[in-house]
DNA sequence: TAAGTGATCTCT
DNA sequence: GAGATCACTTAA
């Protein structure tokens, strides 16, 4: 069953938690369980990209939930987000990693994810889009740790236990 | 451990 | 327009 853009629009830490063993799917034919997520949480948060204010670049997030932000970072890497919560709330959770793939850029190389899915939805006519496939992940196989790389947000925010991922998932 | 790479944002 | 920054990967 495909999942309804109201399965994102909830409180970011939950669509994150949820979104583990849940399925990313390409209309190339496949389909891949998602393992590892981070959630980037509102304008408060100083790791989200949105609390630097509303840009072009960020305008998305502030939008309806179950689109795609898809920007590059350190001019080579492609990252893929799935917007959160309600409209005009800024949150996002970044897809680190899939079954087999480990890494946010690994993923979008393998398929082939650029900029030209950013703002669109979580959609078929998209290209790609999110299944939940009957795996159910036990609470006692998902990790929470700090996310990776925003120690410029400073102690308070870069600390906060908001990666998630399942144990032996990338395998 | 450091370099590569370019869009974006914040100044002039 | 210029300069700094950056949610990463790879090869040493």
């Amino acid at each position: 069953m495909m999942l309804p853009m109201d399965f994102f629009e909830r409180p970011t830490l939950i669509v994150a938690h949820d979104m583990l063993g849940k399925f990313l799917c390409c209309s190339d034919g496949r389909a891949l369980m998602i393992t590892e997520v981070e959630a980037y949480d509102g304008p408060q948060d100083l790791a989200c990209h949105a609390a630097r204010g509303r840009t072009p670049r960020t305008e998305v997030m502030f939008g309806a939930a179950g689109h795609f932000y898809v920007y590059l970072i350190y001019g080579i890497h492609w990252m893929l987000n799935v917007v959160t919560d309600r409209k005009d709330y800024p949150a996002a959770v970044l897809i680190r990693g899939l079954e087999g793939i480990s890494g946010p850029a690994r993923l979008t190389k393998a398929l082939k994810i650029d900029k030209k899915l950013n703002t669109l939805p979580a959609h078929p006519a998209s290209g790609f889009w999110f299944e939940d496939r009957g795996t159910r992940i036990p609470s006692r196989e998902i990790i929470k740790t700090p996310r990776i790389g925003v120690d410029y947000a400073g102690p308070e925010w870069a600390t906060k236990p908001w990666r998630f991922l399942v144990k032996n998932g990338s395998s």
